[in-house]
DNA sequence: TCAACGCGCATTGTACACAATCATACTCCA
DNA sequence: TGGAGTATGATTGTGTACAATGCGCGTTGA
Protein backbone atom coordinates (compact mmCIF):
# COMPACT_ATOMS: atom_id res chain seq x y z
CA UNK A 1 0.00 0.00 0.00
CA UNK A 2 1.70 3.30 -1.34
CA UNK A 3 -1.21 5.84 -1.19
CA UNK A 4 -4.12 7.46 0.50
CA UNK A 5 -6.46 6.70 -2.71
CA UNK A 6 -7.34 3.14 -2.63
CA UNK A 7 -10.06 2.89 -5.34
CA UNK A 8 -10.65 6.26 -7.02
CA UNK A 9 -12.86 5.96 -10.09
CA UNK A 10 -11.31 3.64 -12.72
CA UNK A 11 -10.03 6.70 -14.19
CA UNK A 12 -11.99 6.40 -17.79
CA UNK A 13 -10.15 6.14 -21.22
CA UNK A 14 -8.86 9.58 -22.80
CA UNK A 15 -10.97 9.02 -25.66
CA UNK A 16 -14.43 8.89 -23.32
CA UNK A 17 -12.95 12.23 -21.35
CA UNK A 18 -12.39 13.85 -24.64
CA UNK A 19 -15.57 13.45 -25.86
CA UNK A 20 -17.41 14.86 -22.91
CA UNK A 21 -14.75 17.81 -23.31
CA UNK A 22 -15.55 18.15 -26.73
CA UNK A 23 -19.61 17.84 -26.00
CA UNK A 24 -19.45 20.74 -23.64
CA UNK A 25 -17.24 22.95 -25.57
CA UNK A 26 -19.82 22.46 -28.22
CA UNK A 27 -23.02 23.10 -25.59
CA UNK A 28 -20.84 26.52 -24.47
CA UNK A 29 -20.50 27.34 -28.03
CA UNK A 30 -16.73 27.34 -27.68
CA UNK A 31 -16.58 25.12 -30.88
CA UNK A 32 -17.62 27.84 -33.65
CA UNK A 33 -20.97 26.83 -35.94
CA UNK A 34 -19.01 25.83 -38.88
CA UNK A 35 -15.57 25.64 -37.74
CA UNK A 36 -13.11 22.74 -38.99
CA UNK A 37 -11.30 20.51 -36.88
CA UNK A 38 -7.74 20.52 -36.98
CA UNK A 39 -6.72 17.11 -35.37
CA UNK A 40 -2.92 17.71 -34.23
CA UNK A 41 -3.70 20.82 -32.69
CA UNK A 42 -6.84 19.99 -30.92
CA UNK A 43 -4.86 17.23 -29.67
CA UNK A 44 -2.13 19.08 -28.59
CA UNK A 45 -4.46 21.97 -26.68
CA UNK A 46 -5.74 18.73 -25.02
CA UNK A 47 -2.77 17.13 -24.17
CA UNK A 48 -3.64 13.71 -25.49
CA UNK A 49 -2.54 11.91 -28.59
CA UNK A 50 -4.43 11.62 -32.09
CA UNK A 51 -5.27 8.51 -31.08
CA UNK A 52 -8.21 8.70 -28.77
CA UNK A 53 -9.01 11.97 -29.76
CA UNK A 54 -9.87 10.69 -33.29
CA UNK A 55 -11.75 8.19 -31.46
CA UNK A 56 -14.03 11.03 -29.98
CA UNK A 57 -14.26 12.40 -32.81
CA UNK A 58 -15.98 9.52 -34.78
CA UNK A 59 -18.06 9.01 -32.13
CA UNK A 60 -19.30 12.99 -31.73
CA UNK A 61 -20.07 12.41 -35.82
CA UNK A 62 -22.26 9.55 -35.09
CA UNK A 63 -23.69 11.08 -32.29
CA UNK A 64 -24.85 13.71 -35.25
CA UNK A 65 -23.11 16.52 -33.49
CA UNK A 66 -19.81 16.57 -35.50
CA UNK A 67 -19.63 16.38 -39.62
CA UNK A 68 -17.41 13.90 -41.25
CA UNK A 69 -15.96 13.51 -45.15
CA UNK A 70 -13.59 11.13 -45.76
CA UNK A 71 -9.79 12.12 -46.09
CA UNK A 72 -11.27 15.87 -45.28
CA UNK A 73 -12.03 15.70 -41.73
CA UNK A 74 -14.46 17.18 -39.33
CA UNK A 75 -16.83 19.66 -38.65
CA UNK A 76 -18.94 21.20 -36.03
CA UNK A 77 -22.48 20.97 -36.98
CA UNK A 78 -23.88 24.26 -36.79
CA UNK A 79 -27.57 24.48 -34.97
CA UNK A 80 -28.69 27.95 -35.61
CA UNK A 81 -31.93 28.71 -34.14
CA UNK A 82 -34.26 27.44 -36.43
CA UNK A 83 -32.84 23.92 -36.40
CA UNK A 84 -33.40 24.17 -32.58
CA UNK A 85 -36.97 24.47 -32.77
CA UNK A 86 -37.25 21.27 -34.84
CA UNK A 87 -35.33 19.76 -32.30
CA UNK A 88 -37.73 20.68 -29.78
CA UNK A 89 -40.17 19.18 -31.91
CA UNK A 90 -38.71 15.82 -32.22
CA UNK A 91 -37.98 15.84 -28.35
CA UNK A 92 -41.37 16.53 -27.87
CA UNK A 93 -42.40 13.52 -29.99
CA UNK A 94 -40.04 10.93 -27.83
CA UNK A 95 -40.75 12.56 -24.82
CA UNK A 96 -44.51 11.98 -25.80
CA UNK A 97 -44.11 8.68 -26.17
CA UNK A 98 -41.89 8.05 -22.96
CA UNK A 99 -44.99 9.06 -21.20
CA UNK A 100 -47.10 6.92 -23.15
CA UNK A 101 -44.90 3.51 -22.74
CA UNK A 102 -44.74 4.71 -18.96
CA UNK A 103 -48.63 5.03 -18.48
CA UNK A 104 -49.27 1.83 -20.27
CA UNK A 105 -46.63 0.33 -17.64
CA UNK A 106 -47.57 1.90 -14.69
CA UNK A 107 -45.37 3.26 -12.37
CA UNK A 108 -43.43 1.61 -10.01
CA UNK A 109 -44.06 3.03 -6.18
CA UNK A 110 -40.39 3.93 -6.22
CA UNK A 111 -40.89 5.57 -9.65
CA UNK A 112 -43.99 6.98 -8.44
CA UNK A 113 -43.09 8.60 -4.64
CA UNK A 114 -40.11 10.34 -7.73
CA UNK A 115 -42.61 12.24 -9.52
CA UNK A 116 -44.62 13.19 -6.66
CA UNK A 117 -41.56 14.61 -4.85
CA UNK A 118 -40.15 16.05 -7.92
CA UNK A 119 -44.08 17.69 -8.76
CA UNK A 120 -44.03 18.69 -4.88
CA UNK A 121 -40.36 20.51 -5.13
CA UNK A 122 -41.92 22.46 -8.14
CA UNK A 123 -45.06 23.13 -5.94
CA UNK A 124 -42.77 24.70 -3.63
CA UNK A 125 -41.02 26.63 -5.81
CA UNK A 126 -44.27 27.99 -6.82
CA UNK A 127 -45.48 28.62 -3.64
CA UNK A 128 -42.41 31.35 -3.16
CA UNK A 129 -43.60 33.62 -5.97
CA UNK A 130 -40.78 34.42 -6.44
CA UNK A 131 -38.19 33.85 -9.54
CA UNK A 132 -34.79 34.61 -8.64
CA UNK A 133 -31.57 32.50 -9.52
CA UNK A 134 -31.93 30.37 -6.44
CA UNK A 135 -35.71 29.66 -7.65
CA UNK A 136 -35.04 29.26 -10.75
CA UNK A 137 -32.38 26.12 -9.80
CA UNK A 138 -34.13 24.88 -7.70
CA UNK A 139 -36.74 24.44 -10.31
CA UNK A 140 -34.70 23.23 -12.98
CA UNK A 141 -33.44 20.52 -10.75
CA UNK A 142 -37.07 19.05 -9.88
CA UNK A 143 -38.04 19.52 -13.58
CA UNK A 144 -34.83 17.31 -14.84
CA UNK A 145 -35.95 14.77 -12.24
CA UNK A 146 -39.72 14.87 -13.45
CA UNK A 147 -38.68 14.32 -16.98
CA UNK A 148 -35.44 11.87 -16.11
CA UNK A 149 -37.97 9.88 -13.38
CA UNK A 150 -40.88 9.74 -16.41
CA UNK A 151 -37.80 8.38 -19.59
CA UNK A 152 -36.97 5.62 -16.70
CA UNK A 153 -40.28 4.41 -16.30
CA UNK A 154 -40.84 3.96 -19.59
CA UNK A 155 -38.89 0.70 -19.60
CA UNK A 156 -37.27 1.16 -22.93
CA UNK A 157 -33.88 1.92 -23.65
CA UNK A 158 -34.11 2.45 -27.09
CA UNK A 159 -36.19 5.22 -26.52
CA UNK A 160 -33.97 6.46 -23.71
CA UNK A 161 -30.96 6.00 -26.33
CA UNK A 162 -32.37 8.54 -28.79
CA UNK A 163 -33.72 10.90 -26.53
CA UNK A 164 -30.12 11.39 -24.74
CA UNK A 165 -28.97 11.94 -28.22
CA UNK A 166 -31.49 14.94 -28.90
CA UNK A 167 -31.23 16.05 -25.94
CA UNK A 168 -27.14 16.26 -25.99
CA UNK A 169 -27.77 18.13 -29.09
CA UNK A 170 -27.57 22.33 -28.41
CA UNK A 171 -30.72 22.96 -28.86
CA UNK A 172 -32.82 21.26 -26.43
CA UNK A 173 -29.86 20.38 -24.22
CA UNK A 174 -31.20 20.09 -20.65
CA UNK A 175 -28.36 22.29 -19.33
CA UNK A 176 -30.52 25.92 -21.08
CA UNK A 177 -31.87 27.89 -18.75
CA UNK A 178 -33.66 30.86 -19.74
CA UNK A 179 -35.66 33.68 -18.16
CA UNK A 180 -38.90 32.29 -16.80
CA UNK A 181 -41.56 34.21 -15.17
CA UNK A 182 -43.36 33.18 -11.95
CA UNK A 183 -46.52 32.46 -14.44
CA UNK A 184 -44.17 29.76 -16.94
CA UNK A 185 -43.37 28.27 -13.70
CA UNK A 186 -46.67 27.73 -12.06
CA UNK A 187 -47.65 26.70 -15.90
CA UNK A 188 -45.20 24.36 -16.33
CA UNK A 189 -45.72 22.56 -12.83
CA UNK A 190 -49.72 22.53 -13.42
CA UNK A 191 -48.22 20.71 -16.81
CA UNK A 192 -46.41 18.43 -14.57
CA UNK A 193 -49.14 17.59 -12.44
CA UNK A 194 -51.92 16.87 -15.40
CA UNK A 195 -48.96 14.58 -17.28
CA UNK A 196 -48.61 12.63 -13.78
CA UNK A 197 -52.12 12.18 -13.26
CA UNK A 198 -53.00 10.48 -16.59
CA UNK A 199 -49.97 8.59 -16.06
CA UNK A 200 -51.25 7.18 -12.68
CA UNK A 201 -54.74 6.79 -14.14
CA UNK A 202 -53.66 4.34 -17.00
CA UNK A 203 -54.70 6.87 -19.78
CA UNK A 204 -51.44 6.22 -22.38
CA UNK A 205 -52.52 8.54 -25.07
CA UNK A 206 -53.63 11.82 -22.86
CA UNK A 207 -50.55 11.34 -21.02
CA UNK A 208 -48.61 11.69 -24.83
CA UNK A 209 -50.73 14.47 -25.88
CA UNK A 210 -49.93 15.88 -22.59
CA UNK A 211 -46.58 15.23 -22.48
CA UNK A 212 -45.91 16.62 -26.56
CA UNK A 213 -47.41 19.79 -26.00
CA UNK A 214 -45.51 20.52 -22.37
CA UNK A 215 -42.38 20.15 -23.94
CA UNK A 216 -43.60 21.99 -27.39
CA UNK A 217 -44.47 24.78 -25.31
CA UNK A 218 -40.82 25.09 -24.21
CA UNK A 219 -39.03 26.55 -27.13
CA UNK A 220 -41.15 29.69 -26.64
CA UNK A 221 -39.81 30.49 -23.23
CA UNK A 222 -36.95 28.09 -23.88
CA UNK A 223 -35.26 25.96 -21.27
CA UNK A 224 -36.21 22.28 -19.73
CA UNK A 225 -39.97 22.79 -19.04
CA UNK B 1 -0.47 5.13 -66.92
CA UNK B 2 -1.17 1.69 -65.92
CA UNK B 3 -4.56 0.78 -65.41
CA UNK B 4 -7.92 1.33 -67.37
CA UNK B 5 -9.52 2.46 -64.03
CA UNK B 6 -9.43 6.55 -64.27
CA UNK B 7 -10.94 7.58 -61.64
CA UNK B 8 -13.29 4.85 -59.65
CA UNK B 9 -15.21 6.01 -56.40
CA UNK B 10 -11.99 7.34 -54.17
CA UNK B 11 -12.07 4.27 -52.10
CA UNK B 12 -13.83 5.10 -48.56
CA UNK B 13 -11.30 4.60 -45.39
CA UNK B 14 -11.70 1.29 -43.82
CA UNK B 15 -13.03 2.32 -40.79
CA UNK B 16 -16.15 3.44 -43.02
CA UNK B 17 -16.36 0.00 -44.93
CA UNK B 18 -15.59 -1.83 -41.53
CA UNK B 19 -18.47 -0.15 -39.61
CA UNK B 20 -20.67 -0.59 -42.90
CA UNK B 21 -19.99 -4.55 -42.82
CA UNK B 22 -20.67 -4.96 -38.84
CA UNK B 23 -24.22 -3.59 -39.79
CA UNK B 24 -24.88 -6.21 -42.51
CA UNK B 25 -23.44 -8.93 -40.04
CA UNK B 26 -25.97 -7.36 -37.55
CA UNK B 27 -28.82 -7.43 -39.26
CA UNK B 28 -27.82 -10.54 -40.79
CA UNK B 29 -27.52 -12.03 -37.65
CA UNK B 30 -23.94 -12.99 -38.55
CA UNK B 31 -23.55 -11.13 -35.14
CA UNK B 32 -25.31 -12.92 -32.15
CA UNK B 33 -26.90 -10.93 -29.67
CA UNK B 34 -24.96 -10.55 -26.73
CA UNK B 35 -21.82 -11.75 -28.42
CA UNK B 36 -18.42 -10.49 -27.03
CA UNK B 37 -16.39 -8.92 -29.65
CA UNK B 38 -12.27 -10.01 -29.53
CA UNK B 39 -10.93 -6.90 -31.29
CA UNK B 40 -7.74 -8.67 -32.50
CA UNK B 41 -9.70 -12.13 -33.80
CA UNK B 42 -12.48 -9.87 -35.60
CA UNK B 43 -9.82 -7.17 -36.89
CA UNK B 44 -8.06 -10.51 -38.65
CA UNK B 45 -11.23 -11.69 -39.95
CA UNK B 46 -11.96 -8.70 -41.47
CA UNK B 47 -8.38 -8.25 -42.92
CA UNK B 48 -7.56 -4.52 -41.29
CA UNK B 49 -5.31 -3.75 -38.44
CA UNK B 50 -7.13 -2.97 -35.36
CA UNK B 51 -6.83 0.61 -35.47
CA UNK B 52 -9.96 1.26 -38.27
CA UNK B 53 -11.94 -1.57 -36.42
CA UNK B 54 -11.84 0.38 -33.51
CA UNK B 55 -13.05 3.45 -34.59
CA UNK B 56 -15.82 1.61 -36.56
CA UNK B 57 -16.90 0.16 -32.93
CA UNK B 58 -16.91 3.20 -31.27
CA UNK B 59 -19.15 4.98 -33.76
CA UNK B 60 -21.61 1.86 -33.80
CA UNK B 61 -21.72 2.20 -29.92
CA UNK B 62 -22.92 5.59 -30.55
CA UNK B 63 -25.23 4.45 -32.68
CA UNK B 64 -26.40 2.37 -30.33
CA UNK B 65 -25.65 -0.61 -31.89
CA UNK B 66 -23.19 -2.15 -29.46
CA UNK B 67 -22.67 -1.73 -25.81
CA UNK B 68 -19.15 -0.74 -24.38
CA UNK B 69 -17.86 -1.23 -21.47
CA UNK B 70 -14.28 0.53 -20.58
CA UNK B 71 -11.52 -1.64 -20.28
CA UNK B 72 -13.39 -4.04 -21.04
CA UNK B 73 -14.61 -4.09 -24.72
CA UNK B 74 -17.64 -4.55 -27.24
CA UNK B 75 -20.64 -6.40 -26.91
CA UNK B 76 -23.25 -6.89 -29.28
CA UNK B 77 -26.89 -5.34 -28.61
CA UNK B 78 -29.72 -7.74 -28.29
CA UNK B 79 -32.83 -6.61 -29.97
CA UNK B 80 -34.76 -9.56 -29.24
CA UNK B 81 -38.55 -9.27 -29.99
CA UNK B 82 -40.59 -6.91 -27.45
CA UNK B 83 -37.72 -4.28 -27.76
CA UNK B 84 -38.39 -4.70 -31.68
CA UNK B 85 -41.89 -3.62 -31.24
CA UNK B 86 -40.92 -1.04 -29.40
CA UNK B 87 -38.20 0.10 -31.98
CA UNK B 88 -41.18 -0.03 -34.33
CA UNK B 89 -43.15 2.66 -32.23
CA UNK B 90 -40.08 4.94 -32.32
CA UNK B 91 -39.92 4.94 -35.80
CA UNK B 92 -43.95 5.17 -36.14
CA UNK B 93 -43.26 8.64 -34.32
CA UNK B 94 -40.35 10.16 -35.74
CA UNK B 95 -42.03 9.10 -39.26
CA UNK B 96 -45.38 10.96 -38.57
CA UNK B 97 -43.11 13.93 -37.71
CA UNK B 98 -41.49 13.69 -40.62
CA UNK B 99 -44.94 13.50 -42.27
CA UNK B 100 -46.18 16.87 -40.44
CA UNK B 101 -43.56 18.54 -41.55
CA UNK B 102 -43.06 17.82 -44.95
CA UNK B 103 -47.29 18.72 -44.83
CA UNK B 104 -46.61 21.66 -43.87
CA UNK B 105 -43.94 22.96 -45.68
CA UNK B 106 -45.64 21.22 -48.39
CA UNK B 107 -43.97 19.41 -51.52
CA UNK B 108 -42.17 20.64 -54.22
CA UNK B 109 -42.88 19.59 -57.85
CA UNK B 110 -40.09 16.93 -57.81
CA UNK B 111 -40.89 16.10 -54.97
CA UNK B 112 -44.63 15.55 -55.76
CA UNK B 113 -43.57 13.75 -59.12
CA UNK B 114 -41.67 11.74 -56.97
CA UNK B 115 -44.13 10.94 -54.45
CA UNK B 116 -46.98 10.04 -56.66
CA UNK B 117 -44.88 7.57 -58.93
CA UNK B 118 -44.03 5.80 -56.10
CA UNK B 119 -47.44 5.31 -55.11
CA UNK B 120 -48.51 4.41 -58.94
CA UNK B 121 -46.13 1.84 -58.78
CA UNK B 122 -47.35 -0.04 -55.58
CA UNK B 123 -51.05 0.37 -56.94
CA UNK B 124 -49.80 -1.06 -59.94
CA UNK B 125 -48.47 -4.10 -57.41
CA UNK B 126 -51.83 -4.15 -56.28
CA UNK B 127 -53.54 -4.42 -59.42
CA UNK B 128 -51.52 -7.61 -60.31
CA UNK B 129 -53.50 -9.52 -57.30
CA UNK B 130 -49.93 -11.64 -57.31
CA UNK B 131 -47.77 -11.77 -54.67
CA UNK B 132 -45.17 -13.75 -55.39
CA UNK B 133 -41.09 -12.84 -55.01
CA UNK B 134 -41.10 -10.29 -58.17
CA UNK B 135 -43.94 -8.04 -56.98
CA UNK B 136 -42.67 -7.98 -53.17
CA UNK B 137 -39.55 -6.74 -54.46
CA UNK B 138 -41.41 -4.28 -56.70
CA UNK B 139 -43.45 -3.34 -53.79
CA UNK B 140 -40.61 -2.88 -51.41
CA UNK B 141 -38.95 -0.71 -53.17
CA UNK B 142 -41.81 1.26 -54.02
CA UNK B 143 -42.39 1.69 -50.29
CA UNK B 144 -38.75 2.68 -49.55
CA UNK B 145 -39.07 5.44 -52.40
CA UNK B 146 -42.20 7.08 -50.81
CA UNK B 147 -41.04 7.10 -47.41
CA UNK B 148 -37.79 8.35 -47.84
CA UNK B 149 -39.28 10.85 -50.59
CA UNK B 150 -41.69 12.17 -47.54
CA UNK B 151 -38.68 12.07 -45.60
CA UNK B 152 -36.94 14.19 -47.74
CA UNK B 153 -39.27 16.74 -47.84
CA UNK B 154 -39.66 17.13 -44.15
CA UNK B 155 -36.14 19.02 -44.73
CA UNK B 156 -34.66 18.63 -41.51
CA UNK B 157 -31.59 16.89 -41.20
CA UNK B 158 -31.20 16.40 -37.53
CA UNK B 159 -34.55 14.40 -37.98
CA UNK B 160 -33.69 12.37 -40.77
CA UNK B 161 -30.36 11.66 -38.56
CA UNK B 162 -31.99 10.57 -35.93
CA UNK B 163 -34.96 8.62 -38.06
CA UNK B 164 -31.89 6.60 -39.82
CA UNK B 165 -30.85 5.63 -36.93
CA UNK B 166 -33.76 3.98 -35.52
CA UNK B 167 -33.85 2.22 -39.20
CA UNK B 168 -30.26 0.84 -38.93
CA UNK B 169 -31.14 -1.28 -35.78
CA UNK B 170 -31.91 -5.03 -36.58
CA UNK B 171 -36.18 -4.33 -36.03
CA UNK B 172 -37.72 -1.83 -38.03
CA UNK B 173 -34.84 -2.17 -40.68
CA UNK B 174 -35.52 -1.24 -43.94
CA UNK B 175 -34.60 -4.56 -45.64
CA UNK B 176 -36.58 -6.70 -43.31
CA UNK B 177 -39.39 -8.05 -45.36
CA UNK B 178 -41.79 -10.45 -44.16
CA UNK B 179 -44.53 -12.15 -46.07
CA UNK B 180 -47.55 -10.09 -47.23
CA UNK B 181 -51.00 -11.01 -48.42
CA UNK B 182 -52.12 -9.39 -51.53
CA UNK B 183 -54.69 -7.90 -48.84
CA UNK B 184 -51.40 -6.24 -46.87
CA UNK B 185 -50.41 -4.70 -49.87
CA UNK B 186 -53.55 -3.36 -50.42
CA UNK B 187 -53.93 -1.56 -47.41
CA UNK B 188 -50.33 -0.78 -47.35
CA UNK B 189 -51.15 1.09 -50.04
CA UNK B 190 -54.11 2.55 -49.64
CA UNK B 191 -52.43 4.07 -46.39
CA UNK B 192 -49.84 5.93 -48.69
CA UNK B 193 -52.54 7.56 -50.69
CA UNK B 194 -54.79 8.87 -47.50
CA UNK B 195 -51.45 10.47 -46.50
CA UNK B 196 -49.97 11.70 -49.74
CA UNK B 197 -53.64 13.03 -49.83
CA UNK B 198 -53.08 14.74 -46.36
CA UNK B 199 -50.11 16.34 -47.30
CA UNK B 200 -50.93 17.68 -50.60
CA UNK B 201 -54.03 19.02 -49.12
CA UNK B 202 -51.69 20.74 -46.06
CA UNK B 203 -53.58 19.08 -43.49
CA UNK B 204 -50.06 18.19 -40.94
CA UNK B 205 -51.90 16.74 -38.28
CA UNK B 206 -53.80 14.28 -40.17
CA UNK B 207 -50.77 13.34 -42.03
CA UNK B 208 -49.12 12.62 -38.85
CA UNK B 209 -51.81 10.35 -37.71
CA UNK B 210 -52.32 8.28 -40.64
CA UNK B 211 -48.63 8.41 -41.11
CA UNK B 212 -48.16 7.08 -37.72
CA UNK B 213 -51.25 4.66 -37.52
CA UNK B 214 -49.59 3.16 -41.23
CA UNK B 215 -46.01 2.44 -39.63
CA UNK B 216 -47.36 1.28 -36.45
CA UNK B 217 -49.32 -1.40 -38.12
CA UNK B 218 -46.40 -2.85 -39.86
CA UNK B 219 -45.25 -4.92 -37.40
CA UNK B 220 -47.94 -6.82 -37.13
CA UNK B 221 -46.90 -8.01 -40.53
CA UNK B 222 -43.48 -7.03 -40.05
CA UNK B 223 -41.06 -5.47 -42.82
CA UNK B 224 -41.46 -1.84 -44.29
CA UNK B 225 -44.84 -0.84 -45.56
C1' DT C 1 -4.49 36.68 -69.38
C1' DC C 2 -6.07 32.52 -68.27
C1' DA C 3 -6.56 27.71 -67.94
C1' DA C 4 -4.50 23.30 -67.10
C1' DC C 5 -0.98 20.63 -65.37
C1' DG C 6 2.10 19.22 -61.81
C1' DC C 7 4.77 19.65 -57.73
C1' DG C 8 5.08 20.18 -52.59
C1' DC C 9 3.08 20.79 -48.20
C1' DA C 10 -0.52 20.09 -44.91
C1' DT C 11 -3.72 16.90 -43.13
C1' DT C 12 -5.91 12.60 -42.65
C1' DG C 13 -5.73 7.26 -42.49
C1' DT C 14 -3.37 3.02 -41.00
C1' DA C 15 -0.19 -0.06 -38.87
C1' DC C 16 2.46 -1.43 -35.21
C1' DA C 17 4.65 -1.42 -30.67
C1' DC C 18 4.16 -0.68 -26.04
C1' DA C 19 1.65 0.58 -21.62
C1' DA C 20 -2.33 -0.14 -18.71
C1' DT C 21 -6.01 -2.83 -17.24
C1' DC C 22 -8.71 -6.89 -16.54
C1' DA C 23 -9.72 -11.91 -15.89
C1' DT C 24 -8.23 -16.38 -14.44
C1' DA C 25 -6.05 -19.63 -11.90
C1' DC C 26 -2.72 -20.64 -8.52
C1' DT C 27 -0.51 -20.30 -3.99
C1' DC C 28 -0.33 -19.78 0.67
C1' DC C 29 -2.07 -19.40 5.08
C1' DA C 30 -5.54 -19.72 8.67
C1' DT D 1 -11.20 -26.72 3.18
C1' DG D 2 -11.99 -22.11 2.05
C1' DG D 3 -10.77 -17.55 1.07
C1' DA D 4 -7.83 -13.73 0.31
C1' DG D 5 -3.92 -12.23 -2.08
C1' DT D 6 -1.09 -12.54 -5.99
C1' DA D 7 1.16 -13.86 -10.34
C1' DT D 8 0.36 -14.62 -15.23
C1' DG D 9 -1.83 -14.45 -19.64
C1' DA D 10 -5.14 -12.14 -22.43
C1' DT D 11 -7.32 -7.95 -23.92
C1' DT D 12 -7.91 -3.14 -24.27
C1' DG D 13 -5.95 1.83 -24.48
C1' DT D 14 -2.43 5.08 -26.23
C1' DG D 15 1.56 6.98 -28.54
C1' DT D 16 4.23 7.31 -32.58
C1' DA D 17 5.88 6.54 -37.24
C1' DC D 18 4.69 6.24 -41.76
C1' DA D 19 1.57 5.87 -45.94
C1' DA D 20 -2.17 7.94 -48.60
C1' DT D 21 -4.93 11.57 -49.85
C1' DG D 22 -6.32 16.26 -50.67
C1' DC D 23 -5.36 21.23 -51.22
C1' DG D 24 -2.93 25.30 -52.83
C1' DC D 25 0.47 27.53 -55.36
C1' DG D 26 3.58 28.17 -59.04
C1' DT D 27 4.75 27.07 -63.67
C1' DT D 28 3.91 26.54 -68.46
C1' DG D 29 1.82 26.84 -72.66
C1' DA D 30 -1.40 28.76 -75.88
Amino acid sequence: MDGPAPNLPPLLPRALRVADTLREKMLDGALADGEKINEARLAAELGVSRTPLRTALHALAAEGLLDYAPNRGFTVRDFSAELIDEAFEIRAALEGLACRFAARHGLSPEARGAAEAALAEGEAVVETKRCGANELERYRAANVAFHETILAAAGNRQLADTLRLVLNRPGPSLRRIVAFTPIDIRRRVDDHRRILEAITTGDPWRAELLMREHVSGIRGGAGKG
